[in-house]
DNA sequence: ATAATAGTGTCTCTCAGACACTATCGA
DNA sequence: TCGATAGTGTCTGAGAGACACTATTAT
């Protein structure tokens, strides 16, 4: 069997949530070297004997960093290379998770919910796997369901929508977001309105699991 | 500095180009174990004393076991587990390719191109990974100057058009096609044309390497 | 002249944006 | 009744598909 010197392993998260409308994402003071104290990316190293592949390191460290259980998962890019890392050449497979702030435990210590355009200096290419991560989910945000999972498992259209606009940063006229929504039938409603004032309630909907999570795009 | 077992690291790439029109992937066969030789995706260890970062160990193994330099190379997905592969824990970042079969050099020994709607069972999770590659490929095509990648460094628009037919599956109309490609701005005319029978010639185009590979697209 | 492919003009249909309209609530 | 937000109807403009049209070549 061949036996070159192996590189790291490691995976590193982007969790975002919004806290009071904003896109924050997540991040957690280091309790070791290399830049032990700072904050970064929650990350770690893939535990060959437990993980049963790097998605699971991902759940793994969000569980056990950030206290966070089951959220939306998806690989994202993996940054490899001698210098991102001082401790040796590495492979770091990013990954990046969304989930409401009420499914947010209560915050461990070290633990901070940073404004995405307020993020501070971070260490290995940190800054990097984060403007990807944004990069990525402004882009599917335009054909996919990917913003509702930033809220909780019932919504209004407007909930919607107001994440929408806040996620990909720009406005978009209400009745057209909720033909789009509705005849891409990636929601549906459930039981119950939301009261909030002297106004008509609003329609609670839903995720329709059973639907991808993907608009349909042509040419 | 911690110390956890390491996972394998492994690049593999899926190299697409045309032959006869039709689409293929390019596969080797494995000059060791495991599954020497059987037909598989080009790949192989990641050297850390040698490669800059994956993209360049894909670079090098393209290279190497199929004699191709400089093609379009775009990361992929990474796979990664304890059952992919024989030897034990592994990482496999895989790439794909695109590359004009006028760019192949002479076939290498042991080297074939397999029609895609043809593939032989192959071994890993290579068969998982063609899939990916071929998904990605097809669902870039539709809003990208991907295709372009698979043609000379000049070609007319029809061309171009049987390029995006054979890829994406479907029909496209000639001129709704031309006119997309044009308005993007994504190609540009070059001198010369292409006479190829009692019809009038085509004007030749080249991509325009000075814009973004993709094509705008709205929510 | 003819046949073949290159390339254009134009109609229609769909859909997103704009925006005014109606609906329904609490006070 | 009023003001607020929920939700709808309708116009318009952009763009893709359909398809007929013109352009240019070799024979």
């Amino acid at each position: 069997m061949d036996d070159f010197p192996r590189p790291i392993a490691t995976v590193d998260v982007a969790l975002f949530t919004l806290r009071e409308g904003a896109l924050c994402v997540l991040l957690a003071r280091r309790d070791r070297e290399p830049y032990a104290g700072q904050l970064a990316l929650p990350g770690g190293f893939v535990h060959v004997d437990e993980d049963a592949d790097t998605a699971a390191t991902a759940a793994r460290v969000l569980a056990q960093k950030a206290g966070v259980a089951r959220p939306y998962l998806e690989q994202l890019y993996t940054f490899s290379g001698k210098v991102r890392d001082p401790r040796g050449w590495s492979i770091a497979v990013a990954y990046y998770a969304l989930v409401p702030e009420t499914r947010l435990g209560a915050p461990a210590a070290g633990v901070e919910l940073v404004h995405v355009d307020r993020l501070p200096a971070l260490p290995f290419d940190h800054e990097r796997i984060v403007a990807t991560a944004l990069y990525r989910l402004r882009g599917k945000s335009t054909y996919s369901a990917l913003p509702a999972y930033l809220l909780p498992d019932q919504f209004t259209i407007q909930e919607l929508h107001q994440v929408y606009q806040q996620v990909i940063g720009v406005r978009l006229d209400k009745a057209s977001f909720r033909r789009k929504i509705e005849d891409q039938e990636i929601v549906e409603p459930v039981a119950g309105e939301r009261r909030g004032g002297a106004h008509r309630p609003a329609q609670l909907y839903r995720l329709r699991t059973d639907r991808k999570v993907e608009f349909e795009r042509k040419i």
